[in-house]
RNA sequence: GGUCUGAUGGCCGAGUGGCUAGGCAGAGGUCUGCAAAACCUCGUACAGCGGUUCGAAUCCGCUUCAGACCUCCA
């Protein structure tokens, strides 16, 4: 009997039992970049995290539709009439097409996803091929009278909304708070009251992305792509709601208080959250330009990097912690990370080379359980790999004998390591896929000068046993000396 | 200022009332011709002060400190 999924709910605070609204399908919407700059180590958390539930509802039978958007229009960096459009912005900088910037930046964040393993969602929709729906979507909610025109936008009335509904009811905000804490924004405003935020905006003359709609040659308001294709893709109702923690205000507030005024209710059964990673205690991100992109880690080249880390380090470094937890960026623990993923990998090749005894020392089957337990608890990743860690050692042991494993509990310990490390944790062996290749053409070689050093050790020729793996060791050959003979691997 | 979250051993990071998290680093040991790897053993960690309890890292209160959001941020 499998362990109930339990997910951290942001609406009620509190771990709820996971319970799909159709049987064996999920519906989940994740809140993607905005392509305006190159992926960086914080847009790393919320794509594993979903990832790995992506990936775990799958494995657990779900059909799952995944949609995750790419924001390339309506992005303001203030939300006010002087306000810029970000991918613009970029654009006018750069000299190029707004198109062109955010082309150029998708493909940096799918090329740098996938170098983690972080599967291409069902759907991947664009804000700006969806004007028509972000339009429709503000039409209703002007319909429904929670919106008001002014000057050829449309805003969103939100203490209309307020006397019905609870604007913040997601972020645990009262809209008393909101009045007080609001900065006034400078500048003549066509908003009623400063919380109001922007469904539609009219262009001003220099504003390059522009579209025809009802009200104004304009643009959508951030929050109204979220909404208007997560009810196209998902339907009115759908599952699961993801994003950074840093989105829950004002963005999933407002889009909660769209997808309310327009539909009746809101559109997501659970919110789930993914928190910061930070870097000296602070958060990761363009507003402290304290970021690393993954091109910097990957290939080390930045001040805070004393060394280059792989994709797969990284995705290990981001599971070991949990998701609603903090993530502590240093080279120490990046280290660690590298390390003990190393050794996880190890573990697992000695039980692939293990042979079957008569008896089992130990309960194969448990490490699925503590596997699923953890995971169902609210994707405890952390606790999954503490797990299998604990059988790293006993996969360790097996070549010694100091454990032993039956055939079938082998064959059942491979497929629960496929299943955890593989498909779920969504983990590959760098090393091995790297030195593919490579190693099927030096392995001959390099099997032969170990062969002739285990002759030479057989005639307790030192010097020359040594030799041989200095000098192997001495070209980024490990030697690994074995009682039955000899191991090897590709530093 | 408002709202919220957190403070765990040298480092990272789980744990939410009693039972070993785990990784990295460190110490000792086994194995080995030596080394590496592996395995075994080890660390009186729960910010401070008070309270509840037979029992608290875990619940409650206060204090200190840190962070997030309130403006764009994953």
């Amino acid at each position: 009997m499998k362990p109930t999924l339990t997910l951290y709910n942001t609406l009620t605070r509190r771990k709820e039992e996971f319970q799909t609204i159709h049987p064996n399908r999920v519906g989940m919407y994740v809140c993607g970049p905005t392509v305006y700059g190159d992926p960086h180590l914080g847009h790393t958390r919320p794509a594993i995290t979903f990832d790995l539930l992506f990936r775990y509802l799958q494995a657990e039978g779900y059909k799952v539709r995944y949609v995750r958007n790419i924001t390339d229009v309506g992005h303001l960096e203030h939300d006010a009439d002087e306000g810029e459009d970000k991918i613009a912005k970029k654009a006018r900088l750069e000299q190029l097409e707004p198109m062109e910037v955010a082309h150029y930046y998708t493909e940096r964040y799918h090329k740098y996803m996938d170098m983690m393993g972080v599967l291409s969602p069902s759907i991947e929709p664009h804000a700006s091929g969806h004007i028509m729906e972000q339009i429709d979507f503000v039409q209703r909610i002007l319909d429904a009278g929670f919106a008001y025109e002014s000057n050829g936008s449309v805003y969103f009335d939100v203490e209309k909304y307020n006397a019905v509904h609870h604007y913040g009811c997601l972020s645990g905000r009262n809209l008393d708070d909101i009045v007080t804490d609001t900065r006034t924004l400078d500048g003549q405003s066509d908003k009623q009251h400063s919380y109001d935020f922007a469904l539609w905006k009219k262009a001003s003359p220099e504003h390059i992305m522009r579209w025809r709609s009802p009200w104004s040659d304009g643009f959508p308001g951030w929050h109204m792509e979220c909404s208007a294709m997560s009810t196209k893709y998902l339907g009115e109702q759908f599952d699961i709601h993801g994003g950074g923690m840093d989105l829950m205000f004002p963005h999933h507030e407002c889009e909660i208080a769209q997808s309310t005024a327009a539909l009746g209710h809101d559109s997501a059964r659970y919110w789930v959250h993914n928190n910061m990673i930070t870097i000296n205690g602070k958060k990761m991100g363009k507003s402290y330009n304290n970021f690393i992109t993954l091109e910097q880690m990957f290939n080390g080249e930045h001040e805070a990097l004393e060394q280059a880390y792989s994709p797969m380090t990284v995705r290990f470094f981001i599971l070991q912690a949990h998701y609603r937890s903090t993530l502590d960026f240093s080279n120490d623990a990046l280290k660690a990370a590298e390390k003990g993923l190393d050794r996880l990998m190890k573990g697992i090749e000695a039980l692939s080379k293990s042979k079957p005894a008569a008896t089992s020392s130990f309960n194969a089957a448990e490490l699925a359980e503590r596997c699923e337990a953890a995971m169902a608890d609210d994707l405890n990743s952390p606790m999954v790999i503490s797990a299998l860690f604990d059988y790293v050692k006993i996969f360790n042991s097996l070549a010694d004998g100091s454990h032993t494993a039956t055939a079938e509990d082998l064959e059942t310990l491979k497929a629960t390591v496929n299943r955890w490390v593989f498909d779920i944790l969504g983990l590959k062996d760098e090393k091995a896929a790297t030195a593919g290749g490579g190693k099927d053409l030096v392995t001959p070689l390099v099997e032969m000068l170990l062969n002739m050093r285990l002759e030479a050790k057989a005639a307790k020729n030192w010097a020359l046993s040594d030799q041989i793996r200095d000098q192997l060791t001495a070209i980024g050959i490990r030697v690994k000396d074995r009682k039955d003979g000899f191991d090897w691997e590709i530093e």
